[in-house]
RNA sequence: GGGCGGUUAGCUCAGCUGGUUUAGAGCGUCUGCCUUACACGCAGAAGGCCAUAGGUUCGAAUCCUAUACCGCCCA
């Protein structure tokens, strides 16, 4: 495109397809296993195949592709390995209502059909979100892609069933589990959520044995007492000591219920004794365990009450509750009803109220596998950023339980198990054996159940690359490097992982997982679905483009903490894309003759550097510094904003105007020429450094600032890292000294309402001679930049009616008869008069403060003084002027 | 009930291991500008007892303790 023609507004939509388009076809993205380079690996948190973007996935994988890209640019073998996970459930039942809608259940189908439409439907819509991810500007490795149910991740899921069964580790038992009565599963806690309801507690009376005496009970479950194996209080409730041990009758039931004591039991709760229902309840089973309680199940899967509710048989739950509550009203044995809050665990799916179930399933047995992973977080092998949420991992490990892993559904890793149905023998093994390996006999049925969509999951960091073979990908990519996720799934997940690469690989999994906030809406509610206070990632890129997307997010989430986004927050990064495109466009069009070529200031000369030169230069060298230590440690937040200051404040508001005046055809071929090279070299550093939050637009200005291949990329480009040769504190303090000078002239002239275009004439008085010759040799910074007529420097005269500024070895007189307010000119001169009064003030007592100057550091001390002179200088002037002011005043 | 965070300008947040802090930024507000890169902009300004109470220290927004409020996770 022909320079002038560069449009005054960056326009995102034409250019960020390009790019992407183009990067996939020259395969940047894709890593090599036989690579010579030194490896960095990442793999995603797999989306599940119904999701669909979000802004909380918008965040997550920013993250994660600043990090690939800031290594892919410092010349590690970068490879992201991105997919999906078949959540179980989640899946299922989508399908399920699909069915439903055509007026089919699952059962209508049969298993095989089912999986068979699931399937259907993955390979239509399940790559839908990782489509999506492409439009965020995502640099994974594509042809990595991966699936939780690819044959080759399903091989490591059976392996490792089988190992940990063999090991001893997988077990079946009989416990407490969360069941949905209407997807007829198990679901784990995270499955389920947990709801404020109204409900009541019903205070029931039970009878005592050979006694006219009762003991009152509180549930908020009536139906379940039909299940009741016992009553039980606390055992330092002195209430009730004198019961304990003897015995109650269930009503209705007839049942006989020993009273027992148990710390479990809250003395608060209701009336200080509770009923003991272990098959419904999960305290319950604990307390039934230590005190080899009965446990009476009372309920159908669908939760219709069995054969043991007796004459309830039959009856729905709910509907049982009601005609038992009015039986025991009938037999005056409800003492009260009274209303109560409840926290009733619901399906996350369906809705449906979940009924703690006693059931038979599949457990791992967590205790030796949570040791190692204690150990390598203690052993510093693992951290978190931020740091504390490595506590929350530990508290988990510490207080670990067993972990169910089957889940009544038909969608996903089939156990591995085959019950011989003539000898009842357990054959476990990867395929289906031809034979029980007991009895030899033939007649087998496979386990019906599946696997907990995590039981895949937690070993994605190497069943993705091909474990338990030792691919090459596994040597070359696994440990991966980083892990990024929201805090929800610390353990569910992250954990699981950790625990699952030490006990196959010997290794943690990723050494550094970062742990980003969850994303919530202007008003700091949590953006869901339900709420409908979400924004749609794709409507920002629409309005806004991706750049924009990215970049904002990332200045918006502080490291850690929740986000609070609406829509204007993405201004922000448009904004930030549209003045880097003009500053570059500025560049360019100032460019005339000279073709620049990639990588200028490595050999970039530092003779005849001006000392806006050599002030933005070390300015940048800085700021290479300190992103390259924030982006070390994981704070993109505070990497994004020191790129973003730099390149708007110190590059686009001074270098950008000192260097205007430098192409004026008064100036030198040689001074132009090296305004250019400067120029471009700063802006492409800022190019490199910005590339991974923004891609696209960095991209876009790199090929029209460099006549480069289409190919080519910025994102394979040399990272920045400091050249010492450029750091120039003296050029930062006199540039420093200089923009304060500007400041004031400007505030002057904002003050008495001086047109930004009228130029005054602008006395500084300097008593010092070194200072005054560095002025006048700088002073041409000061003429532009404060847009002045002429300057006057030296042990110059304040003239009547000037307006006045003091710093510190400098004063400023602006003269200009008439324009000037003497009373707001008073006011303000005692203003400042009284702020510095009272600085010394506080200067004075600790100077004088005789502990101050035994105990702190010279340092200090001297720092201290070098205060107490400036301000008591600047008192003077001040004093001086306001006196002047006063005076002539009074002449009047 | 247990654990973990947060509380700094109207809003969202910086402020790392106490002293270059006379507590900063962005958005918003106010004033003036279409100054030939950018009005998605420029220049300038106003706005804060750093939640509360104690403590440590020569010195605390920063460290410790308690309290209050807000949030998240686990039970």
């Amino acid at each position: 495109m022909p320079k002038a023609e560069i449009p005054k507004q960056y326009n995102p939509k034409p250019v960020e397809p390009k790019w992407y388009d183009q990067w996939l076809k020259s395969g940047i993205f894709y890593a090599k296993a036989d690579s010579p380079k030194e490896s960095f690996s990442m793999v995603i948190p797999p989306p599940n195949i119904t999701d669909v973007l979000h802004l909380g996935h918008g965040l997550n994988n920013t993250l994660q592709d600043i990090l690939i890209r800031w290594k892919r640019m410092q010349g590690y073998e970068a490879m992201w390995l991105p997919g999906t996970d078949h959540a179980g459930i989640a899946t299922q039942v989508m399908i399920e209502k699909k069915l439903v809608s055509e007026g089919k259940t699952k059962w209508d189908l049969g298993r095989e059909k089912f999986i068979q439409l699931v399937w259907e439907w993955k390979e239509k819509n399940g790559e839908y979100i990782l489509n999506q991810l492409k439009k965020i500007g995502c640099s994974c490795d594509w042809p990595r892609t991966r699936f939780t149910l690819d044959e080759m991740l399903t091989n490591a899921v059976l392996e490792v069933f089988v190992r940990l069964y063999n090991k001893g580790l997988i077990y079946k038992g009989k416990y407490i589990i969360n069941w949905c009565p209407r997807c007829l599963t198990s679901l784990s806690d995270d499955e389920t959520i947990r709801e404020e309801t109204a409900g009541n507690l019903w205070y029931i009376k039970y009878p005592l044995k050979n006694s006219k005496d009762f003991l009152t009970v509180a549930t908020t479950r009536p139906e379940t007492m039909l299940g009741d194996t016992a009553l039980a209080v606390n055992p330092n409730d002195k209430r009730y000591k004198k019961y304990v041990g003897k015995t109650a009758i269930l009503p209705i039931i007839g049942r006989e219920l020993p009273i027992i004591e148990d710390h479990l039991v809250d003395p608060e709760f209701g009336t200080g004794v509770v009923k003991v229902t272990p098959a419904h309840d999960k305290y319950d089973f604990e307390m039934a365990k230590r005190h080899n309680l009965e446990k009476v199940v009372v309920m159908n899967p669908d939760a219709s009450m069995n054969e043991n509710a007796g004459f309830y048989k039959g009856l729905d739950r709910y509907e049982c509750r009601k005609k038992l509550v009015a039986e025991l009203k009938k037999e005056k044995l409800i003492e009260k009803i009274t209303p109560y809050q409840v926290a009733l665990a619901k399906c996350y799916r369906c809705d449906t109220v979940i009924e703690p179930y006693l059931s038979e399933q599949w457990f791992v047995k967590m205790q030796p596998l949570a040791e190692p992973a204690i150990k390598v977080y203690q052993e510093g092998k693992l951290r978190f950023h931020p740091e504390h949420w490595g506590k929350v991992y530990l508290h988990w490990l510490e207080n670990i339980q067993d972990w169910c892993i089957s889940r009544q559904l038909w969608w996903g890793h089939r156990i591995p198990v085959w019950y011989c149905k003539d000898c009842s023998e357990i054959n476990v093994s990867k395929t289906p054996p031809t034979a029980c390996k007991k009895c030899q006999s033939s007649n087998l049925e496979q386990d019906p159940d599946v696997l907990d969509t995590w039981f895949s999951s937690w070993l994605w960091p190497f069943s993705t690359l091909g474990w338990p073979e030792e691919t090459a990908d596994l040597k070359k990519f696994y440990p991966t490097k980083a892990l990024f996720t929201a805090s929800e799934i610390v353990f569910l997940w992250v954990a699981r992982m950790v625990m699952a690469g030490l006990e196959f690989r010997q290794e943690v999994p990723f050494a550094d997982v970062y742990i980003h906030g969850t994303v919530r809406d202007a008003e700091g509610v949590k953006m869901s679905k339900s709420l409908g206070n979400g924004i749609d990632p794709l409507d920002i890129i629409r309005e806004y483009g991706t750049d924009s997307l990215r970049f904002s997010i990332v200045l918006a989430a502080p490291d850690g903490q929740d986000p609070c986004i609406s829509f204007n927050t993405f201004e922000q990064g448009r904004n930030f894309a549209n003045k880097l495109w003009n500053a570059s466009r500025l560049v360019m069009l100032s460019l005339g003759e000279f073709v620049p070529k990639p990588n200028l200031l490595e050999s970039l000369s530092q003779e005849n550097l001006t000392l806006a030169d050599r002030w933005i230069l070390s300015r940048l060298n800085k700021t290479i510094a300190e992103i390259n230590k924030r982006l070390s440690v994981y704070q993109f937040n505070a990497a994004a904003k020191l790129i973003y200051d730099f390149t708007w404040h110190d590059f686009c508001d001074w270098y950008l105007e000192t260097a205007k005046s430098r192409f004026a055809p008064t100036n030198s071929a040689t001074d132009s020429l090296l305004a250019q090279k400067v120029l471009v070299g700063v802006l492409e550093t800022i190019l490199k450094l910005l590339h991974p939050f923004t891609p696209f637009v960095t991209e876009e200005i790199w090929h029209l600032l460099f006549p480069v291949e289409e190919s080519k990329t910025i994102g394979l480009e040399s990272w920045p890292e400091v050249q010492n040769q450029f750091l120039d504190e003296k050029a930062e303090s006199i540039m420093g000294n200089l923009q304060e000078i500007i400041v004031n002239i400007r505030n002057i002239k904002w003050e008495i309402n001086l047109h930004p275009s009228k130029r005054p004439l602008v006395l500084l008085k300097v008593e010092d001679n070194g200072v005054k010759e560095g002025l006048i040799e700088h002073q041409n910074y000061i003429i532009e930049l404060a847009k002045v007529e002429k300057l006057e420097i030296g042990k110059v005269k304040k003239p009547e009616n000037s307006a006045v500024r003091v710093l510190k070895d400098i004063e400023i007189y602006v003269p200009l008869a008439g324009l000037i307010d003497v009373e707001e000119e008073k006011n303000r001169l005692e203003e400042e008069i009284d702020k510095l009064k009272s600085l010394l003030g506080k200067n004075k007592e600790r100077l004088s403060d005789k502990n101050f100057l035994a105990k702190a550091p010279a340092e200090i001390i001297a720092k201290e003084k070098a205060k107490k002179e400036d301000w008591q200088m600047r008192l003077k002037k001040l004093k001086e002027n306001l006196q002047s002011l006063t005076s002539k005043q009074g002449g009047k």
